[in-house]
DNA sequence: TCCCCGTTAGACAACGTTGTCGCTTGGTGT
DNA sequence: ACACCAAGCGACAACGTTGTCTAACGGGGA
């Protein structure tokens, strides 16, 4: 910019005043800027800029998602970033992998940087380290889980009711043996998947049977095997409802595996791509991902805005998608 | 830090020297910093920082692709990321949807952030409007689709060959009739496929029927209604060959719509989750994501590092993975 | 006792900008 | 001819850091 400055014969705070567009600057002189900069290769720096203006504001959001290369998580960032870019706002985005140690490390990284808002689908535990951050005004929003130890925005799905609309939709097919494969208990989108299905069997006075229930199940391989197990049992389930995306993934491989792909039912929690192409198609409960990014950037644009209104609890509901794989009934009333 | 430095009762420089772990520093001092920072929930700066020490490098790299949703540009993305916190650095990602503008004004937004580096698969004809920054040493990898214009690192796939090898493998199982659906064919990508299409034919000393081949394909309703057509036709294809991954799933549920997916056979180009799932499986001309990422860090590192070797163009060859659908044979053989 | 030296800490300027204020210029109204 | 005013531009300090240089301190050797 000094260089600028001394091609165009002017200050360095004309040359600021031809950056940013400021008014009372003569054509002329603006004109003679605009060629020096142009013949320097000069490009305005945002960090200086920033530093020195926006009182510390950088014009960027951080977004910590499960999976930059899982379809549930690229499509809700995918919404993100159409907001942002609405407002101008640039987007650093992560992976985080269920790994606590990971959300923290990458988390002090992005205050450090000095995002404006934080976009978070957390895998830790428990956000208490979040709180002096809260404090100091940073905006955030959590997706898919709800903070625990602190209170800020969050925008969830309402897995219960999904997990239950999954289970009755299988029961009032007249499914008694259903089983389910499921994530980690202790995290919370799997939890409450499985309090779902549980409270759909208790409202018909019937219990499901725990031989059918396989929890901790962290991947597709993992997802694999327990199907095939289940598959494998004396007496094997009529259907399955599968609480994850990959695990569902997993159930469509092991049942094709078997051929059994059209004998049992298979529901599963998340939507995507191809869910509708492959035979029979799947079943599955949607989470409007467009929706979930639309009210996570409306709930942070009125942080950004200045908003102390207490913190916005959304809970979106999750949709039964009926596309054939829910719907195959058991052999008892083939 | 000047607040931390006064309840510590130090200067402004020791707080900087604990905070950066410089040694001379006294165990007691650096704990009584230490405690003021806590107290006072300091968080240090890293654009500021690096404005005064790193000349300007501020630990993050742009990443441009096509659509941060769409599986190809997320599995790319995501091999990008492992390979940037190795190295601790950010990134700033974002969708260009291949609008031309969107492209140059993403760019120009990032180096007005001072990117450390940037990869891009380009949705612009022409790249020339980059030159000033190549000059200036910024480091820059292409993806998917080399440059023009410029000269630069860039890393992409044989598309002539993955062209080549779809059609060749119809063409050896008996197809004569193979209809092409692409996108717009001054898309380098779609361009080079069509041309290994045709290369193909003109190896078995054949041509193929101009009628069958159909671009210009933005998106996957486009490409729904293409198929539709060729389907229809009095004498229509006994194969299809999709050169992108929303055609070959357009072309999939088009085949499906009218229950020809186990009469047509079906080629795509690029891999996605759950190609082998559906019924039949498809076969398609697999990208090696993440071996492309990993290449795009490499070479982006070497200048990040200080390299001026000059431009390294990686061509990385396709491979052809069999699942069933592209070994439909033909009516005549059957 | 004195000097030298290593350790520890502070003062100051600088990174690339912009907000504030003040100065010069030339035109307008009387 | 004079006061007045707006437009146009520059000097200076500041944003939150860190590199450089220098000063104070305390301990060990002669």
């Amino acid at each position: 910019m000094r260089e600028v400055a001394a091609l165009a014969g002017v200050s360095l705070k004309t040359v600021s005043r031809v950056v940013n567009r400021e008014p009372n600057v003569s054509p002329s002189v603006r004109e003679r800027v605009e060629r020096a900069a142009a013949k320097l290769d000069y490009r305005h720096n945002l960090a200086a800029s920033n530093l020195r203006k926006a009182h510390g504001r950088t014009g960027s959001l951080g977004a910590l998602v499960q999976d930059i290369s899982n379809s549930f998580s690229s499509s809700v960032l995918r919404g993100i970033e159409n907001a942002a870019r609405d407002r101008g706002l640039a987007l650093v985005a992560a992976s985080l992998d269920e790994d606590a140690d990971r959300e923290m490390s990458l988390v002090r990284d992005l205050v450090t940087r000095r995002v404006d808002g934080l976009i978070m689908m957390p895998s830790s535990d428990r956000q208490d380290y979040l709180a002096s951050e809260l404090r100091a005004g940073l905006p955030m929003v959590f997706i898919d889980r709800p903070p625990t130890g602190i209170d800020c925005d969050y925008v969830v799905v309402d897995n219960v009711r999904g997990g239950r609309l999954a289970t009755e939709h299988l029961l009032a097919a007249g499914h008694r043996r259903i089983a389910v494969v499921a994530d980690d208990e202790h995290i919370y989108t799997a939890a409450g998947r499985r309090a779902g299905f549980a409270e759909a069997y208790a409202a018909r006075g019937l219990s499901p049977d725990p031989a059918l229930i396989v929890s901790g199940l962290r991947n597709e391989a993992a997802g694999l095997a327990a199907v095939d197990a289940l598959l494998r049992l004396a007496d094997p389930p009529t259907a399955i409802f599968a609480s994850r995306n990959t695990l569902c993934v997993a159930a469509v491989r092991a049942l094709a595996r078997c051929g059994l792909q059209r004998s049992v039912a298979l529901v599963g929690f998340d939507d995507f791509p191809l869910a509708d192409v492959i035979e029979p198609g799947l079943t599955v409960i949607g989470q409007d991902t467009s929706r979930i990014a639309e009210k996570v950037a409306e709930l942070l644009f009125a942080r950004l805005d200045g908003s102390t209104a207490r913190p916005h609890h959304v809970i979106l509901p999750p949709t039964l998608i009926v596309r054939g794989s829910g719907e195959i009934p058991p052999p008892a009333s083939r």
